[in-house]
DNA sequence: GCCGCTTTGTGCCTGCGTTCACAAATGAAC
DNA sequence: GTTCATTTGTGAACGCAGGCACAAAGCGGC
């Protein structure tokens, strides 16, 4: 291998398709399903494996569908759909293809089937129950999101360590003490934790609700959570998605302003 | 560069670092700034493009080193900082060449060397004025969060819908019409638009603030946005990340289920 | 001043995700 | 039944990003 990786055709040409912004997903450890594969332990199996980036999408697709089954739509294109779900239709057919094969060929797929699909695969024929740590702003936002968007997620639980707000229903929902997490969840059988606190209590929250038996991890508190092996976390921060945003805006007045202040244009013109 | 490189393989070892959660970016269009290579206006830009994941842990590492100069630190090496931010020491170093060579062998480097460099790459010299649309529990919770979590980023406009809302005061700032968003945006100079209304005003409000002169939005609605090539786009989606949750969890139990009950229990639980 | 220790900066390799392009499959037309 | 138009499913290529391991570069001790 190596050797001279001569030209390939195309040189590319750059599409520069703005990325419309699937949330995306990690460094995708692509996440693996059953496993079978008769081996010995823990060592990560082979089996089929579906990439974090293409769960997120599947998540997408899902949106759009429903919004099509309402809309009488019983049969999609691969080409239909990802118009609207912003992406290329090969990548989507690929995404797809990860459910298994239930397109028809020279027809497109069925709406239904599809929706039924996604949903199986993505875990949301099960409740997975929700609790909401820290009702400040964001966790009360949170807490009235009314049984969160779509289906399947109810908040069974809320924290805070406010003694004015313990027992004050939100969103219908008692808030609990903090000191009860692990209990509460526990009784509860709670799956998600949403973390919403600041940031000096996160860990600790943290803590306590993998004590409790919760399994996933939705943080928004602007630190690095410690976890054990099998729980999973996943991290909406603010201050970041703002400062990519702030590097975007001052790369693009760099650019113009080393291309030619102004619409003056001047020199330069590099490339 | 050089000769022989022997034999380094290893070629292995597979570490399964458990990712813990940087946010991540999207597909990493790797952005790139001009060039302008030569010319040293300053000391400016080092024209080299800059991966949009490692834009995304920047904005990490610099919240791990404001916390690190606030406790007195005066120089950390790649291993400290790598580990409080919960990534590979390589990959640290590596996003840190990008700023340029700031680092001092055998000792490390500067903590305020680094924030003043990660600062001026990121914008964050300048304030970026941000415009909240949509004051709903989410809306109202953003414009609450006190001037944006660290600093630069003023809230300078509010937008709703809603009559009883318009002019009221929401954490300081007067709720606009929503009408109102192109002119107000354009006079108050507002560069990052966030989005927090129902999923199907969305594309409206998103239009208007293209209009207006917002380059940047932060997308809190459910939905895919259209816009022009030179706006920059960043989707925060609740509805998604629980449903990665949920699909982990289901994996999780799928694959529990397969291998074998653990702990006796020999239940199989196909749902 | 030399040596050895520490830590950066980076070339190289590997693997994953995206994309292209095409064969296979299907339905419709005749 | 055969042919044609469509659209899926996927093998293969491509490029980016992650990670390892090492050379280069300072610092401190002797």
């Amino acid at each position: 291998m190596v050797a001279q990786r001569g030209r390939h055709n195309g040189a590319a040409a750059h599409k520069r398709t703005r990325s419309p912004g699937v949330p995306d997903a990690d460094n995708a450890p692509t996440a693996e399903l059953p496993a079978v594969a008769e081996n010995g332990s823990d060592q990560q199996v082979r089996a089929r494996s579906i990439p974090e980036a293409a769960v997120a999408r599947l998540a997408v697709y899902l949106r759009v569908l429903s919004a099509m089954a309402e809309q009488g739509a019983t049969t999609v294109s691969s080409e239909e759909l990802s118009n609207s779900a912003g992406v290329n239709s090969a990548k989507l057919r690929k995404d797809l293809s990860y459910l298994g094969s239930y397109g028809t060929r020279g027809v497109g797929y069925e709406v239904q089937v599809l929706v039924g699909q996604i949903e199986r695969t993505l875990g949301l024929t099960r409740q997975h129950r929700v609790a909401v740590v820290g009702i400040g702003n964001l966790g009360h936002a949170l807490a009235n999101y009314g049984g969160f968007p779509g289906r399947g997620f109810p908040v069974e639980a809320l924290f805070d360590i406010d003694p004015d707000l313990i027992g004050v229903p939100v969103g219908g929902v008692p808030v609990s003490h903090l000191d009860d997490i692990r209990q509460v969840c526990a009784e509860r059988q709670i799956s998600i934790g949403v973390i919403a606190t600041p940031p000096a209590a996160a860990q600790t929250v943290c803590d306590r609700l993998v004590a409790g038996g919760v399994q996933c991890i939705l943080n928004f508190a602007p630190v690095v959570l410690q976890v054990p092996e099998h729980v999973e976390v996943r991290k909406v921060d603010l201050a970041v998605e703002l400062q990519i945003l702030s590097f975007h805006v001052a790369r693009r007045a760099d650019a113009e302003a080393a291309e030619g202040p102004v619409s003056g244009n001047g020199a330069v013109m590099r490339s």
